[in-house]
DNA sequence: CTTGAAAACTTGTGTTC
DNA sequence: GAACACAAGTTTTCAAG
């Protein structure tokens, strides 16, 4: 992926909704190029998708927490994903190296709403949990630096 | 917050970039309604804003970690959100109740990429770090539930 | 990648309930 | 106060060079 995609890709990282002529004004090409190029991007996976960026206070889900699951049968086939994917609670999903198998993110309405989860997640998944509790969240959803834009904290010093 | 609002919201969150032409059809009002509504919900921050969802094993960020900080001093003013924001290859700060203080979500290009972040973090904070590398990611960026669609796992049972 | 043109979308104003 | 209809100005999209 050559400069202008990753300017393109950092833009629309920024703010997903940019129309394709501010796009076009910022990379210097023309709108159908633009146009051409994101389609292309999308297409090659690159860009997955667009989301909006919601206050999780506002729409009744103010309490996060990172759930740390283990099978109780080490044993066992792990499809834990596929069998918690239907509890729409859980925003993500990590495969974890270290003492537990996987990260889950989690939003609840209440502390009674994550006990309830905790118990769906250890029944569906036949895992032990160990919850940690966000008090705050400082920042989130920072768009990451595509290579090009100022770096920090990630140079190669060979 | 009321129903259509909810419905506005849940639709942007798995696609934002649907036209307004789009959410009038599935939320049955006319553009200009939907236009209005959208515009307050931007306002009053319960739409914070709008991204792409980027691959990023594709644009040279392939390692993802969540690191664990804890301050040296326990005695010291706690201002590490601010002295690490400057670090871009970290995505996300919270806050959370527990042994350690913050969890941080950081994605980096390489092992050594990450050895050298997590010096940069230490220094910058006066921290301790612990590691947890994630290896693959079933899924991630789920949008919320916002209610009034099909709930699970998280339903109060008054 | 560019041009160019048709179709679709955004966004304001004025009106109605 | 909220929703609708209409219309001007932009933007998106696609075909062809």
């Amino acid at each position: 992926m050559e400069e202008i995609d990753r300017r393109i890709v950092a833009l629309l990282a920024h703010d997903g909704r940019m129309s394709f002529t501010d796009l076009a004004r910022e990379t210097g090409l023309s709108v159908s190029a633009v146009h051409q190029r994101v389609r292309r991007l999308e297409k090659r996976g690159v860009i997955r998708g667009y989301a909006a960026i919601v206050n999780h206070d506002a729409i009744g889900l103010p309490l996060t927490a990172f759930v740390s699951i283990k099978p109780i049968d080490p044993a066992a086939p792990d499809d834990a994903p596929d069998r918690l994917a239907h509890l729409t609670a859980i925003e993500a999903c990590h495969s974890v190296a270290g003492d537990e198998s996987y990260i889950l993110k989690v939003r609840v309405a209440s502390p009674v709403a994550l006990e309830d989860l905790l118990q769906q997640i250890r029944a569906s998944a036949h895992v032990s949990t160990r919850t940690t509790v966000v008090l705050s969240t400082p920042y989130e959803h920072r768009a990451p630096v595509v290579a090009g834009e100022p770096v920090s904290g990630q140079e190669s010093h060979d």
